[in-house]
DNA sequence: GGCGATATATATCGAAACGATATATACTGG
DNA sequence: CCAGTATATATCGTTTCGATATATATCGCC
């Protein structure tokens, strides 16, 4: 996922690491570590998906190659009806714009899909928990219904999207 | 974390590996791979914080000792004011309880005051990326909305446990 | 009673990511 | 011009992940 989200913001326009890693940061992905992007770096460039260019100073601008193109268009169509970590939603969700509008809404609905789910078994598990608590389990079940409340705020959010998507697409 | 949350259940009770398992991913911290998990047990075995005691059939239930009690309290009373992730937290938060009323008031202050951190700066990244949008970048956008939004809410949610808690220790 | 399907349970492998740390260079204020 | 901070690359050991293998227990059902 980490090189999905590196081959995509590298086919904008070529980037350092340290820039990586602050944009990566900024789209509220998660700040990946130096352990993480580095070798990154390196795999991508075996693998010829990127190429090394010397920017200004210490930096070390790396462009996106045909290749690079290639493997990033393969994630990005990738089955979507694979299951997806919440970080694999959020990268693939930041490159939705390079699908078109039909297959946007299938991924958004997959992920609503799975979010559901989640919320149903956060219930049964809210429900069985309350009734055998031990008082100083306070914030065991504050934990619970927190992480249902987030699941419920992320489905109305998706509901926005798509009906965002959908409005574009019918305008078109 | 995973060894402080491992000892954490083990204190209570007894468990075998794979039930660990299931309480973890129903506290909603996250459902830990078995590649995680084994290990992890190997590691405390090794460490003597717990012991191996044949369970029923194919179980092996797992008994926290006393070294490992000690490195419990450790990892419960460490620095309030150091840096944590969101998962650390997050086992703390379940553990709560074992620390005095005052002390949990201070770990739920220090994260409340991360998350408003992390609030302001995702308030400026969105301002910078309004400024600059490209039209496809829509969804870049929207992430860094949501990402605001819901860490909004997780402030909401812990002002609602500390003022919880200040009404706990001033009726006792 | 037995049998097939599913749930439970432990384990391991290679790859990926983490957190800490080292080090060097560029920028900035006094 | 020089000290302090921000930028930038890199690596080390450890942890965690995701996939997969394998064995046992349990349950529906004819």
């Amino acid at each position: 996922m980490l090189d999905f989200a590196i081959l995509g913001l590298l086919i904008e326009r070529p980037r350092h690491g340290y820039e990586l890693r602050r944009t990566l940061g900024e789209l509220g992905f998660w700040k990946v570590s130096f352990g993480s992007l580095y070798p990154a770096l390196r795999r991508l460039e075996k693998r010829g998906a990127i190429e090394e260019t010397r920017g200004t100073g210490r930096r070390k601008a790396y462009e996106i190659t045909g290749a690079g193109r290639a493997i990033f268009d393969t994630l990005l169509q990738s089955d979507p009806e694979a299951k997806e970590t919440d970080r694999g939603f959020q990268v693939r969700l930041a490159f939705l714009g390079h699908l078109p509008s039909d297959r946007r809404i299938q991924v958004l609905d997959r992920r609503r899909r799975e979010l559901l789910t989640q919320f149903k078994i956060a219930r049964e598990i809210l429900i069985e928990a309350r009734s055998a608590t031990k008082n100083e389990d306070r914030y065991r079940i504050a934990l619970i219904e927190h992480s249902m409340q987030s699941t419920e705020a992320d489905i109305t959010w998706l509901d926005g999207l798509v009906a965002a998507e959908r409005g574009v697409a019918s305008a078109t």
